[in-house]
DNA sequence: AATATTATGTTGTCTATACAAGTTGTATAA
DNA sequence: TTATACAACTTGTATAGACAACATAATATT
């Protein structure tokens, strides 16, 4: 599986960023520079730059040069992110707990279809998951994965407990991109104990789709956020 | 003040889609066609077509094509988007009610300050506006701009009602990126009284900073919305 | 000393070209 | 009929170079 050069450039950049080689606020080195550092042109550099820029990374001045982008002390979880990377970002504790799954439901089982029109699929395997920061509860997420083409994915763990993780080296899904709706609705009962809030608290509803690399394979995710500690946050 | 050519393109197309030229799901010409229709590289039309990707008007498949978009049912309000651009695209009417507004205030008189942290202005021009789809309340939205550089802004009115476009026509001011909080809240009786709901329902509560091409100058806006009717949505 | 001017370095835009890789339809072979 | 191979067309990646536009610091001018 060859990784494209400007991908290289790309992650290469990112890693030197979260670990702190190039400093908050600083300068990244030029263009021309980073033509020599990765021996690329500037055409593949700038679009790893500019894949940056769409990450929140980095911000670009005509003139001046790239700078690194104070890190965000809210989660980017507007954006496509998985948990992993978005309780990474803030700098944070993050934990994952599996409340229900990974089962296979019915189509006929699933509350919400408003998402789910286009295809025509018959099983999902579901998943329910609580996410805590800092041992605060802070989002209740449900996920509903098409049961095709996944063989065995019910009978092993997924890997480093990350679901695009196992997606891609297990099967070689990309998850390439996210349409999503919010809402603000009140807190049942349900979730509102789950997220160890009063019933009727406001809280944040994401209705999600995530488009992959194969072609008709959408996942699908309901996420409820308790957004009074946390806000959720974006950039663009 | 000479538009770049891949920009020209952009507009070109993007208002091709919307007028329907090109059908909804539907190819867009290839690279190699728009490159003879506009007298330009491929790299200038691939340019182009990368920032209709971003905005949501196409997508796009190796060895296949640019697929038209399917206009949102939603209005697309976490991106950096005018109201005006966010209600066209949903094909509905909207309207704004400025309930209060331009005036002065100080900056002791600000409530919220929370990403106003890094300049130090004294005065703000401030808004309140109210903002109706299709003759329901939607949302209550507040302005404070930094008071700087923006002579007779008081006194003239908005063009064609929209601050973005008074800006960038009367002030060569172009906004250019955002960052915003997303939280869900309980309204409290103004908001509620204003959108037409009950006291403590759930409603969107957005934070925003818009960066703008004038170094230092930045807008800020506090957006309250009801979320029963239409929801928020966004893409990438 | 204050103000223009110039030089230099940066990113933005654009051209021209080449090959890789994914998609689709067509022709061929089994 | 079905499968395989191929060709044509699409977007993806990458090179090499050019000039424009903006930012900043050094230099020259007033």
């Amino acid at each position: 599986m060859k990784i494209p050069l400007y991908r290289q450039i790309q992650a290469n950049l990112k890693e030197k960023i979260t670990l702190g080689q190039y400093e908050e606020g600083g300068l990244l080195p030029s263009e021309n520079d980073l033509c020599g550092e990765f021996t690329a042109t500037r055409m593949t550099v700038r679009q790893a730059l500019n894949e940056l820029v769409k990450e929140g990374y980095i911000t670009r001045q005509h003139g001046k040069g790239s700078t690194v982008s104070a890190s965000r002390k809210s989660l980017g979880l507007l954006s496509l992110k998985g948990w992993t990377e978005v309780v990474v970002a803030s700098d944070r504790h993050g934990k994952t707990f599996v409340l229900e799954g990974p089962i296979i439901k019915k189509i006929e089982d699933i509350a919400f279809k408003p998402l789910i029109d286009d295809e025509n699929h018959e099983e999902f395997i579901f998943f329910k998951r609580l996410r805590s920061v800092e041992d605060s509860p802070m989002m209740v997420e449900q996920t509903y994965i098409p049961n095709e083409n996944l063989p065995n994915f019910i009978e092993e763990p997924l890997l480093e407990g990350s679901l695009f993780r196992t997606l891609l080296i297990r099967y070689q899904i990309d998850v390439q991109s996210m349409t999503q709706e919010v809402r603000a609705v009140a807190a049942d009962k349900g979730i509102a104990h789950l997220l160890k809030i009063k019933v009727k608290s406001p809280v944040l509803h994401l209705l999600r789709k995530y488009k992959t690399s194969t072609e008709g394979f959408y996942l699908y995710s309901s996420i409820y956020c308790n957004t009074e500690k946390f806000a959720i946050s974006s950039f663009n």
